[in-house]
DNA sequence: CGAGGACTTGATCGTATTCAATATTAGTGG
DNA sequence: CCACTAATATTGAATACGATCAAGTCCTCG
């Protein structure tokens, strides 16, 4: 994981939090997947947490009728499946989109974790709470916006988050979801994407071809974003 | 707070956890509010978070140029307005649609309660926990669906939380939110929300008129919704 | 009974979908 | 390294779902 991804993970070893580790929680816990393998699937029973530590994820529930919602991107330093009843199925699916290195937590470490430092309860309530917001953010977008407002929104919100994990906005950046996977984030389907794409391109916006992403005018972009940054 | 809604509330004064009373928690914290009135807005710094006693809200989230999303239809036992950093700005703005009827907590309440009684923790991680799963669903309706499951969703959803509240679904219900506040909360124009109505009325699935809801078929009710219940 | 607001209905328009064809890219084996 | 293929993305044309604008109807409440 990208050393900067580190302060958005939950708890990461071999950092200040060394002490803390013990053998039960890590046994097995890393492993590779390639691209288009699954971490879970909706409604499995799968009592492990993950932190991502490289590449990029996406997270999607399914209609009855087949129609796939990204729910989130993951990109390194995101905390994934955590419930806090791991009986429960999960919500969501996770498919690896490039190759991804995951940390495993399973309940019974967390739990020792937790009490060993109650400050990871905090930390853990944090991160519930921020992707809460996000969610709802999102939903406002998805709800109400035009097709150009949701490209610039999603895009706009990717950019800042990679931002974030110290990457330089902007150089052009390594991109690689498909256009389906975009549309699939903002509701919208992949032709009238490609069509609102060259709009954005052509506006000296944002360019976003052959898993490359450029942006050209932040402000702009996120001001099409409609949505509070 | 209808004694069937308390078993969604966060903590219910009066009940098991009687002994954790104290009276600084409590102060000025019970208070009603009239419909339209607000208990907090998007963007405030607002150091309370609440359970609703009695009443029926609306939380919502408006983009930059005015566009409303409903994000949550709160019933008596919701939670709202808890943030893990009160010092940060909220996120969304909850009106009263209903005359409401709030209990109020203050972080230094919340903070001694916690440390009274450290399932408390576990109680909030859940609500956070669920909110979260509720939210991803809706986004899916709200991002894949046709109106007309949109709608049938929305109401399904809604029929399904008043039942485990204590109310008896095949009866008439009290059903306040207006046209408005519908089409809000899922994407649509009330002109159309309208349109569909009369759909699915004239196809015996729901009855959903001068702010009364008759459900006359849940399972055709559930299947229009298009999402796992 | 009258007035105002909420809701419904009708007609038209526009954004985004669908279907289909073409173009581009990536992947494979000669 | 270059065909050849399959997958992904773009473009075009026609359609449709839902939005918008406007008129009319139905409740509610004074």
């Amino acid at each position: 994981m990208d050393c900067e991804a580190r302060k958005f993970a939950w708890f990461e070893p071999g950092s200040a939090d060394e002490l803390l580790s013990q053998r039960q929680v890590y046994r097995n816990s890393q492993s590779i997947y390639e691209p288009g393998e699954y971490l879970f699937a909706e409604g499995d029973v799968h009592p492990m947490a993950y932190t991502l530590k490289e590449g990029w994820a996406i997270c999607y529930k399914q209609l009855l009728d087949g129609q796939r919602q990204v729910v989130h991107v993951a990109l390194p330093g995101d905390f994934l499946g955590y419930q806090t009843d791991f009986s429960e199925r999960i919500d969501y699916s996770v498919m690896a989109v490039t190759e991804c290195k995951f940390c495993g937590f399973t309940p019974a470490g967390i739990e020792s974790l937790l009490e060993k430092d109650l400050s990871l309860i905090k930390r853990l309530m944090e991160i519930q709470n921020k992707q809460n917001k996000s969610c709802k953010r999102t939903l406002s977008v998805v709800g109400q916006a035009q097709a150009k407002s949701k490209v610039a929104y999603f895009l706009a919100d990717l950019v800042e988050r990679l931002e974030r994990r110290g990457l330089d906005i902007e150089e052009t950046l390594a991109f690689p979801l498909s256009r389906e996977d975009i549309a699939d984030a903002i509701g919208i389907t992949p032709v009238h994407l490609s069509r609102v794409s060259v709009e954005l391109s052509n506006a000296h916006v944002v360019e976003c071809r052959h898993n490359k992403l450029k942006v050209m005018d932040i402000p702009a972009l996120q001001h099409l974003a409609e949505a509070v940054f």
